[in-house]
DNA sequence: GCATTAGTTGACTGGTCGGACAAATACAAA
DNA sequence: TTTGTATTTGTCCGACCAGTCAACTAATGC
């Protein structure tokens, strides 16, 4: 966690960001997000205007994290397409076991859950959780397009793919944490090969 | 929705079951669920012990109905195994598109959204969800042993793939719900024969 | 020094939440 | 008709909700 000493501001965001992960937004409250963050309520208020409005910016910024510690380091590697989206589905599993080891409980996508629980609800939560699905999809379609170029899949649209290859880990992760059972996401790896080829 | 005037115990479920699924569980409260179903406070607590055990109730309820009235007909009929799939998403599609269209909501699938808002707050309410997320697989997994028995797929794990076409499933249904857009889901055939076959 | 601003505090609001409950009523069986 | 039970009603509750606000303090620029 490290909590970043620096600044209420960032403090705020980044207990919203593990908050919001664990209890969802509904389920989240300002006074425990407050108290959590060590501030009292006013200034909470001082830097969002509202509940939603942290909740947009908590989106944007475990993105942020979640592409520098996850997406980059794996992407940026000059492994196959292939490969590199099974180290994805190993680097998922383990953030996923680590959870359920210390706390019991198998979480899930934190931008899937909130934005089935708030597509219908706040827009600009909704957009948000959009425009990070996206940015999923695009590295998962460089993937595909590396894997092409290997000859490793046939040729095709490989940003329909990339859709498909995603939908199916966010179904995944939502079976797995519905059974509290890591192997239902852990072992998508024949179907996700399977799709990149479709 | 008929209302099947018959008792409030039944329309006090046929409401949660409607309520649920465009509100969700923390943004349905009793008070407004009662008044819907035009029903006071203290009925619905001498039905049901708790919030949480009247969704509980309606999964259960709303898979009877889903079973009956999707389910049923379409892996009752006499195609093969992969018709079927595909009768599958065009009849969800059609249903999410009267949703989308009557009330400008993409609601996804009742069960899935439900066992992620609650699979780590109400331990009933995700075995419900678990216990309906196996049927489902049960009906996809009946299908893939037909189209394997046709030859329309190779064999092996019909059940594994059974669970990963769910998967994608419910992953498409989600992405669909936050882009607001039907044809994330729609567009999934090529990819659930994919599956089917891996 | 002095003024302006940025940040912080704690007390407060009106509303809603899930749930409790005693009293009233409807309906059985005897 | 009486007795027991199932259902319904309206009222009440303490806890919590998101959000407000005026007062206070710390930092900054001149």
């Amino acid at each position: 966690m490290a909590d970043a000493e620096r600044g209420t501001h960032e403090r705020l965001l980044n207990t919203a960001v593990h908050l919001l992960w664990e209890r969802s937004y509904q389920g989240t409250s300002v006074d425990e997000l407050c108290r959590k963050a060590g501030i009292r309520k006013g200034s909470f208020y001082h830097f969002f205007r509202s509940k939603a409005d942290l909740a947009a910016a908590a989106i944007d910024a475990a993105w942020r994290h979640t592409e520098q510690a996850v997406f980059a380091p794996i992407f940026g590697s000059d492994e196959g397409g292939m490969a590199q989206l099974e180290r994805l589905i190993d680097r998922v599993d383990e953030i996923q076991g680590a959870n359920l080891k210390s706390r019991g409980l198998y979480l899930g996508c934190p931008f899937g859950n909130l934005g089935q629980e708030m597509a219908n609800v706040d827009e600009a939560i909704r957009q948000a959780v959009q425009r990070v699905f996206a940015r999923h999809c695009d590295y998962i379609e460089a993937a595909l397009q590396r894997a092409g170029e290997d000859r490793d899949i046939p040729p095709g649209d490989m940003h329909r793919r990339a859709e498909q290859v995603f939908a199916l880990f966010e179904g995944a992760l939502l079976m797995a944490k519905v059974a509290k059972d890591p192997a239902l996401f852990r072992g998508i790896a024949a179907s996700v090969r399977a799709v990149a080829a479709a």
